[in-house]
DNA sequence: TAGGTTTTCCAAAACGTTTCGGATTTCATT
DNA sequence: AATGAAATCCGAAACGTTTTGGAAAACCTA
C-alpha cells in the first residue's frame, strides 16, 4: 500500500508538499498540486485514517451504543431505522460509525468508557439504554460527547432526542375520547423509560382537560413484552368489564392486549378499541390493522446525527431535538356506541 | 487521556517495559508488572487503539457493507438479525465493526475499497448486494478479505455463506404435493439475486422428483416487492385459474399473493394455498399465518463473521459455510380437496 | 537595483504504540 | 571466584500522517 512518502519520492517533492498538496493547501503550486495528483491516482493511494486521526486527535468516528443487541431480537424495526437514519446522516458528513453494545459478552469486561476511548470515537449515540442502566451513568460521567435517543439529559457536551411522548398519548386520548370513550385503560411499559413516565404523563393530562377522571386502577405495565401485556390485560379486562378502550405504550403491547380481549370474547373494535404506539410495520399488517401513534424513527436517528456532530464541531448549541409524531387511524378504534355492562 | 509514556514515567522504567508488561510478556518480573498496572489503574489509562493498529498493520476491525439502507426501510428485519449475529460473534473476539453502504450520497464519491483501505478495516462482510452491483466486481477485485452473504464467490480470501436455496425450494414444494397440490405456480424475485435462482431450481427439481411437470407459465418475477408481487400474482391467477398452490421466494411477496388472492375472491388457505420464504416477523402475525420456509439469519450473521474472522487469521480453510433452514408450517397451507374448474 | 512581498517549498517534531537487538543484572554452578 | 545462563530491562526505529516556523525563490515597486 503507497504512502504519503512514495508518492514525495515520485514526484521529487517534500512529505510536506504532498500532503499540504492532496489536503488543497493554497501554498503549493498548481503545476506541483496536479503533478502529485496523478501520482497518487498511478499509485493507487489512499491516505491512512489511523495515522491522520493517531495526529489530529480527531477520528471523524462516532459509536453507536445500542442497549441489548441480542438474538432474540426484536419484532419491531426501530432500531434500524434509528440506525438507518444516523447512517444516512454520516454518509453525507463523512463520519463513519462503529458498533458498540452494552450486551456482548466480552471477556475483558471492559466498560463503555475504555471500548470509546480505545477507539478514540469522537462522539457516541446511545439508544435503548434504560434508566437504571450502570452504563447511563459511566456514559454521563464520561467526558465523551454524547447524545441520548429517548433519554432526557442535558450537558455541556451531552444531548438528547425525542419525541413529545407527552403530547403523542394526548393525541391518542383525544382520539378516544372523541369517539364517546370514557373508561379508557392503559398499558405501559415499565418505569425504567423514561418515554413511559411521559405517556402516562400525557395519558392523564389529556384525560383531566376532557373532563374525564383519571383512575390509577387502570393503568398497568407491559414491560413493552407481547405477553406479558396480554397476562396483565387479560386480568385488567377481568376485574374491569366497564373497559371500552385501551391505549398501549408500544403497539407490541397493543398486539397481547388485542390476544387478551380476543380470549374475553370481546371484538376489536366493536367491544374494544386500542390504539398502539410507535406504528411498526406489523402494526398496519395485523388484523383488524393497529390505530396508533407514528414516530418517525428514521429522522429520530438523522436527528441524533446532526445533533452529535453539531455538538463535536460546536456549531449548535441546542442540547435537545424534538421530532414530530402523529396519530395515524386505523381499524382498532371506533364509535364507542351502546353502554357496556 | 494518559499514554504509555506517563506510566513509564511514574513507574521509572523505559516505556518499552511497560507495553511489554501491559501486554502479558514475560519478560518484566512480577513485581514491576504488578507496579505498572496499579499505575496504568491510576492513571486511567486506556491504550490508543490507532497508534497499535498503526504498528501492527492491524485494526481488529471489520467493515459491513449492507446495500441500499435507506429510508423506505424494509419491512423485514433481516439485515438487522444478520447485523446481530455479526456483533454478537464480535463482541466475543474482539472485533469491532464499523458500517459503510453503497447507497451513502457521499460528495466525496469514494469507491468501495477506498472507503475500506483509509479505515484499514481487517476484513469486510457484505450483505443484500445484487449480481450486477458494480461495488460487486471492484470487492472481488481487491485483496481485501471479505465474506459475502447469500453471493456465492470463493477465493484466497473470500467465502460466503448462505443457506441451501435448493433444498429450501424444494422443502416447499414436497409439503405442496404432499398436501395434493398439483398445479403449483412461483412468484420469484428478480434475475440479479442469487437465491431466487436457487429457489427457482428448488422449485423446478422439486416438482421433478415427484414427477410432476414444470411449467415456466406458472413462474413469475415479482421483484421481491409486495405491491408488484400482488400485480404479477393477480394476472396469474386471472390467466391460471387452475393454480392451487404458489411458492413466494420471500414472505413479503407472499402477502402481496394474499391479497391477489383476496381480489379474486379466493380464499386463503382453504382457494388457494401459500407458502413464503425467510419467517419474518410478519409472518407469523398476518392472518393468517404464513407458512414459509424459516432462515436463522442471526446464525448466518454469526458464521459470516466467523468465517471471515476464520480467513483473517487463518485458522479456517473451509470458504463456504452453509446454515440450516426449516419449513414452518402455519395456516396459509391446507390440503387440496375439491378438483378446481 | 535595492527593498519588500508573495509564492512555493521543506526539515523536523509530534501523535502513541510495538518490537528488534542488545545491555545489564541476578543467579546457580563449578 | 570465575563462568555461563537466565531474568530483566531499555534505546531507538518504525508505522503514516499533520503542522509549525521558516527558508529560498520568484515577482513587484519605486
Amino acid at each position: 500500500m503507497s504512502t504519503i512518502k512514495d508518492i514525495a519520492k515520485a514526484a521529487g517533492v517534500s512529505i510536506t508538499t504532498v500532503s499540504r498538496a492532496l489536503n488543497g493547501y493554497s501554498d503549493v503550486s498548481i503545476k506541483t498540486k496536479q503533478r502529485i495528483h496523478d501520482i497518487a491516482k498511478e499509485l493507487e493511494y489512499s491516505p491512512n485514517a489511523l495515522a491522520r486521526s493517531l495526529v489530529m486527535k480527531k477520528t471523524k468516528t462516532i459509536g453507536l451504543l445500542v442497549s441489548g443487541l441480542n438474538r432474540s431480537g426484536s419484532k419491531d424495526h426501530i432500531v434500524m431505522d434509528v440506525l438507518t437514519g444516523i447512517h444516512e446522516y454520516c454518509g453525507e458528513y463523512e463520519y463513519d460509525i462503529v458498533l458498540f453494545s452494552t450486551s456482548t459478552s466480552r471477556q475483558g469486561e471492559k466498560t463503555y468508557t475504555q471500548l470509546c476511548r480505545e477507539r478514540r470515537v469522537d462522539g457516541v449515540i446511545v439508544q435503548g439504554i434504560k434508566k437504571d442502566d450502570p452504563y447511563l451513568i459511566e456514559i454521563l460521567n464520561s467526558d465523551i460527547p454524547c447524545v441520548l435517543v429517548d433519554v432526557p439529559a442535558e450537558g455541556e457536551k451531552v444531548g438528547f432526542v425525542t419525541t413529545d411522548n407527552v403530547e403523542g398519548a394526548m393525541k391518542a386520548i383525544d382520539h378516544l375520547v372523541s369517539l364517546g370513550h370514557d373508561k379508557i385503560a392503559m398499558v405501559n411499559g415499565h418505569d425504567q423509560a423514561f418515554v413511559s413516565q411521559e405517556r402516562l404523563k400525557g395519558f392523564k393530562l389529556g384525560l383531566e382537560n376532557l373532563e374525564k377522571t383519571f383512575h390509577p386502577r387502570l393503568v398497568v405495565n407491559g414491560d413493552y413484552d407481547e405477553a406479558i401485556s396480554e397476562e396483565k390485560a387479560f386480568q385488567l379486562l377481568q376485574h374491569h368489564p366497564e373497559i371500552t378502550a385501551v391505549f398501549c405504550a408500544s403497539d407490541l403491547m397493543a398486539f397481547g392486549v388485542m390476544r387478551a380481549a380476543r380470549r374475553h370474547g370481546l371484538r376489536v373494535p366493536e367491544d374494544l378499541s386500542i390504539v398502539g404506539y410507535d406504528d411498526i410495520a406489523l402494526a398496519s399488517y395485523v388484523s383488524p390493522p393497529l390505530t396508533t401513534i407514528a414516530q418517525d424513527t428514521f429522522e429520530m436517528g438523522y436527528a441524533a446525527a446532526r445533533l452529535l456532530v453539531g455538538i463535536l464541531e460546536e456549531t449548535e448549541v441546542e442540547r435537545i431535538c424534538m421530532v414530530d409524531n402523529e396519530l395515524k387511524i386505523r381499524e382498532t378504534t371506533i364509535k364507542q356506541a351502546k353502554i357496556k355492562k
